[in-house]
DNA sequence: CGGAAACCGTGTACACGGTTTCCGGTGCTGTACT
């Protein structure tokens, strides 16, 4: 390590230095826009948002910069089996060594691991969210003085922080008491709630956002619609049957997983389930095979699709939508990586997004967000979060989503060890509970919002690869020729004149203020109708007639 | 929110329709027990 820094330090220009890393330490040749624009940021002390699709290069942003910068590199990655992997990454190339801290491995090699990273054996320390907040971990690695910080999956923030992995949402407190080194947010899909929720959640308020290459022309978009569950089944084993090449088919639920792999087998072909419900050893084995293409379909949950490296994947199904057009955009452009003709067909029926509801639909326990307010606020001193969750009888992770609701309400703080200290200008115990659960009833209500986006991609009969892409920001003034509603001739007839909707009051991306909705920016923009994304409520679709007569949007600013 | 399974009542056979109940996705960690 120490020899290639000394080396590329020589190198004045910036530039030139991460060329030289990357050609000397990776083996890579050129670099591309995007990527030497973020790691420029990063080198001149900024945070960035990389939002860049798999196989771009996206940990080259972090990896070169890391090699040019003085102290280790953080790299907090969602899951171990993606730890393993990138580490075993960089085994191979001249970068300083990496390591792992998790609980897959004993307590002795994580500590090992930590004690590499303070005494500049390695550069790169990869570890998830839970392992870093934890108090010794942090002391450790301040003492390391990290250069940068890494959050790889960074989408992950913003889906699973609010209940599933609730650490994700303390990372912002990390990087503060790691003494806040430049952070790169890595995500290969995030529209832009997404983005200001990564951002907002990590503290990252000056960060450089760099959106590139979110088109993947090669993939073909479908949706074929079904009145009758029986029927859409049939069709889809059909369907997946007859297509040459290999596939994936998402599914909402583990027992419609393990049911369409088998009826698949019954139509004679290589098809594997996946979900977490079963064994490690066998969750690999499918990994393995559909990594050396002996399969034809993997039939998963949501559960598949992170880390895999299969760039010939020639079709993606969906047997149900998704809970928010930036999964399945994310599961989809799991299909044609080769840059080969790929398609991607949702097989849709509007009741299908009903277990996204109730997903989507769960309330945090108010009695118990009081509970914990209240005997915080009576202890008046620091209450270790131990004794917290023996006495309320809850587990550590669901205690760390309540604490994280009332810390955002300002009732109470969690001190640099992990406990609990009341404000003493904060809300009551009662008020805190009712100010927190009006912050997860707007959480619920951006997230309904999100599926209804997901239902009008399903039903449109624009574009929808124009809808997609404005949804995440990019505008496309045009149809694009390969998704099935501009095949049919619907996407242009819903849309003669794609320039009369850039005139008019409500521009793409213009801020505006709707009477009820408060501040929201424009989404997207058709001739009759105009789709905004509101900080409160999410996403709503009106139509312009009504915003017209009623007055209900002004132009903000 | 919607679907499947379990339950229930009818009215005399064990089959059928109607109602109720329960279940559903993502992974980390630390601890208990082979």
């Amino acid at each position: 390590m120490d020899l290639v820094k000394r080396a590329t330090r020589r190198y004045g220009r910036k530039a030139r230095s991460l060329h030289k890393v990357a050609r000397e330490a990776f083996g890579w040749h050129e670099l591309r826009p995007g990527q030497q624009e973020a790691m420029e940021h990063l080198l001149d002390g900024h945070d960035v948002l990389v939002v860049m699709p798999t196989g771009s290069g996206k940990s080259a942003v972090y990896q070169i910069p890391a090699l040019l910068l003085d102290g280790p590199t953080i790299v907090v990655s969602p899951l171990i089996a993606l730890q393993r992997d990138q580490v075993a990454g960089l085994r191979g190339v001249e970068a300083g060594g990496a390591v792992a801290v998790n609980s897959a491995q004993s307590d002795g090699k994580s500590d090992a691991s930590l004690d590499k990273i303070r005494a500049g054996q390695a550069e790169f320390v990869f570890l998830a969210p839970e392992q870093l907040v934890k108090p010794e971990t942090i002391d450790r690695l301040r003492e390391a003085r990290p250069s940068l910080i890494a959050i790889d999956e960074a989408h992950c923030v913003s889906a699973w922080g609010h209940d599933f992995r609730p650490d994700y949402l303390r990372l912002g407190k990390a990087i503060e008491a790691l003494g806040h080194p430049p952070v790169a947010a890595l995500t290969a899909t995030a529209a832009p709630l997404v983005r200001d929720d990564i951002l907002a959640s990590l503290g990252l308020g000056d960060a450089r956002v760099i959106v590139r290459g979110f088109d993947r022309p090669n993939i073909d978009l479908q949706v074929r619609r079904f009145v009758d569950k029986e029927s859409k089944r049939r069709a889809l084993v059909e369907d997946a049957a007859s297509r040459p090449g290999l596939g994936l088919i998402y599914v909402a639920t583990r027992r419609a997983a393990e049911e369409y792999a088998a009826a698949l087998r019954e139509a004679g072909r290589r098809a594997e389930y996946y979900h977490a419900g079963m064994k490690a050893a066998e969750r690999h084995r499918v990994h393995e095979r559909f990594r050396d293409g002996e399969l034809d379909t993997v039939v998963a949950t949501s559960a598949f699709g992170m880390g895999i490296d299969q760039p010939q994947v020639r079709y993606v199904l969906h047997s149900d939508p998704p809970e928010s057009l930036d999964s399945y955009y994310q599961e989809i452009g799991r299909a044609g990586r080769d840059g080969e003709p790929a398609e991607a067909v949702l097989f849709y029926r509007p009741e299908d997004l009903g277990i996204r509801r109730f997903f989507a639909g769960s309330r945090v326990d108010e009695d118990l967000l009081r509970r914990v307010a209240t005997l915080v606020h009576e202890h008046g001193g620091t209450v270790p979060a131990r004794e917290l969750r023996e006495l309320l009888d809850v587990g550590p992770s669901k205690l760390t989503g309540l604490v994280n609701l009332l810390e955002r309400v300002g009732a109470v703080a969690v001190t640099r060890r992990g406990d609990l200290r009341p404000d003493p200008d904060g809300p009551d115990p009662d008020r805190a509970a009712a100010e927190a659960v009006e912050l997860d009833a707007t959480r619920r209500r951006v997230d309904e919002s999100r599926i209804d986006m997901m239902r009008a991609y399903a039903e449109t009969t624009g574009c929808r690869r124009r809808l997609l892409l404005e949804y995440f920001g990019e505008p496309f003034e045009r149809a694009c020729g390969n998704c099935d509603t501009c095949r049919s001739g619907t996407a242009a007839a819903g849309r003669p004149a794609a320039a009369a909707a850039a005139d008019g009051p409500f521009a793409m991306h213009a801020k505006v203020r709707h009477s009820a909705w408060g501040p929201g920016v424009v989404m997207s923009r058709d001739p009759d109708r105009v789709t905004v994304m509101f900080e409160e409520v999410g996403y709503k679709t009106l139509s312009l007639e009504a915003v017209e007569r009623d007055g209900l949007l002004t132009l903000a600013e």
